[in-house]
DNA sequence: CTGTTAGCGCCTTCAG
DNA sequence: CTGAAGGCGCTAACAG
């Protein structure tokens, strides 16, 4: 058996309250008393339950992290690697564990009933949500990321419409008629009814500001929109079934992805097929994840601040926890011109001879 | 107040157990009683306190990984980065949740006290520490992560050594004399006493036999130890701070770095002095991350399977748990030949003008 | 300065 | 099929 407060409290000829004291307010009780304590608790290794404080003091000692997906295909994305960092920097501040709450056998509203946390962050849930009612209901302070800002619920993220608005500008500047466009859809994640949707929804109204600005729609036959994963395997899929498909006369000639996680597979898929990046085609994405500026080209795409997002989050989480009234947040984002975007060349694609790659 | 299950036995006219058995054993009571409870629960929105049901259970369904620095850190590190991966894919499996606990204000003992999990991993952490007493005391089955295997404790890494060997042996083939080795040291750890350092101690002990075996010592004057965080900065940091001191012809031609993470600083490090890999300067790591592959030149590396480290131990710890026998566990580990390794220049070194960048 | 006494919210034998 | 009662391990008023 495990040796509780309570055997210490026998041993030392004292009561349980007094060997409370001794660990968690030694000022209260005699040096000697206090000692002698200490002393048996060291002797018979002594550890006050976690789960039994818990319950008695309401804090935890840790933030939560809703996720929509298994946690192996979520940290896959280098974009919600920067959040959890983000969010991983507020915790050290705070002493704080962090918990990754991933759905339960496909149950995000399982993962948040079961949440043993002070506070928990959600990625993607907009308000109205099961699972953000199940959160109120109980007295969990929760913030989200990338979600939808409320009223009655705080969020934290970026003007997404106004960052995809801009970056199609650029591509349609460039001369861009065939597009493909790489959308997160819900369709694709774990939790259909909340995961990423109204993100997408606003990308894809930016993208068609874009669009018809020019007196073009979205919905025309040489623009497509593929869903896809939020990952390199999941855009180079979507890239190749994308590209493969019909004679490339028809092929876009640039490609835009929701997610630069799905870029990297894009940039994979060309290389294989001996496409080459920007001639022939044009890549960019969303999210400016670190290798996006190491990559040959570097990549073209909406730079948003993850980790500053993650961070944040857990803060203003943390002031709801503390009772203080938070409002949602803003962050900047901007459109970051690196070399993987290019006029259309005009002529006919003419597919160069694949570069001799080491090993 | 938060709504608690003697609300509904009261609202609903039954005893607390009829409330309890509804939701978590639904076949033992009749079905009009069982339903008019659970509309009642509906109604109310009672949701059952997970710290109550985890005190008196004995589960809390999530197991955790304690950390040697801050999750910022760690996750900066892909390497890490596919641990907790490898881990996620274990607790998709089994439904549980991942908390990651980083020393709380330094102390990682104090991070093992707080754990409320039903299962540790453990990075670098080797038997006869503090932690692993504490865990014992506690009675919380454990598995490590890349410490040390004992019989008291079970661990899931490498043979380290024989990594190490190899990789020194290709390098020494290739001609290098002067080398600087990138050192994960313990004194650049959040927890000086237990963290990496088993592992770095076994690598330099794989380095050490290499030179052996051809009339050379590690502690020569031209091989360089040098102490390196695990990620990119730190990497550049300490290759720059061995490049730019001495005069060029004492400089190394092979920089060995104990993680890629640290590698590819190096590589940054040597773009920026202007100094080509593999031509003026060889470059190796260990772990061969995802991004290993994908740089130019491609790194050479061990590879280690990082995910999978990570779900065995995961699965091993519950297997501890369910009170099964289990043993330590050494994976495969192998030398990845690629272009960031050549023979030495033989003639002094020419620093080749800088290669234009895009943006 | 220390002990007594209640709970925290839930699950779970044991009776009825 | 349901209820009563005890206990998980701890903290925190309130007395003494």
């Amino acid at each position: 058996m495990r040796v509780t407060i309570k055997d210490i409290a026998k041993r030392a000829g004292v009561s349980k309250t007094t060997v409370s004291f001794a660990l968690n307010d030694p000022e209260r009780i005699s040096a000697e008393t206090r000692d002698r304590v200490l002393a048996i608790v060291a002797e018979m290794g002594y550890v006050p339950d976690p789960v039994a404080r818990a319950l008695t003091t309401g804090r935890h000692g840790a933030i939560g992290l809703l996720l929509p997906q298994p946690i192996h295909e979520a940290l896959a994305n280098p974009y919600l690697c920067e959040i959890v960092r983000g969010i991983g920097e507020t915790c050290e501040e705070r002493g704080l564990a962090l918990t990754m709450l991933p759905p339960v056998r496909g149950a995000l509203i399982e993962a948040a009933r079961r949440a043993a946390v002070d506070a928990l962050l959600t990625i993607g849930v907009g308000p109205g949500t099961e699972v953000a009612e199940l959160l109120r209901k109980r007295h969990l302070p929760f913030v989200a990321i990338d979600g939808l800002a409320a009223d009655n619920m705080v969020n934290v993220g970026i003007d997404d419409e106004a960052a995809a608005y801009e970056l199609m500008r650029h591509i349609l500047d460039l001369g861009h008629e065939r597009i493909a466009i790489l959308a997160l859809m819900p369709e694709v994640c774990a939790a259909p009814a909340s995961c990423f949707s109204r993100v997408c929804e606003l990308r894809l109204a930016g993208f068609s500001r874009a669009f018809a600005e020019r007196g073009r729609a979205l919905d025309a036959p040489e623009i497509r929109v593929v869903p896809v994963e939020g990952s390199l395997e999941g855009g180079r899929r979507a890239t190749l079934a994308c590209l493969e498909s019909g004679d490339r006369a028809a092929m876009p000639t640039a490609i835009v992805a929701m997610a630069d996680a799905a870029a990297l597979g894009a940039y994979a898929a060309c290389r294989s097929l001996g496409i080459s990046v920007p001639a022939d085609m044009s890549i960019a994405g969303f999210d400016d994840i670190p290798q996006a500026s190491l990559l040959d080209p570097p990549l073209t795409t909406i730079r948003q601040p993850g980790s500053e997002k993650g961070a944040k989050a857990a803060a203003l989480a943390l002031a709801l926890l503390a009772g203080d009234a938070v409002s949602h947040l803003v962050l900047r984002a901007e459109l970051v011109v690196r070399g993987s975007t290019a006029a259309p060349r005009s002529g006919p694609l003419q597919a160069p001879p694949v570069a001799p790659r080491l090993q």
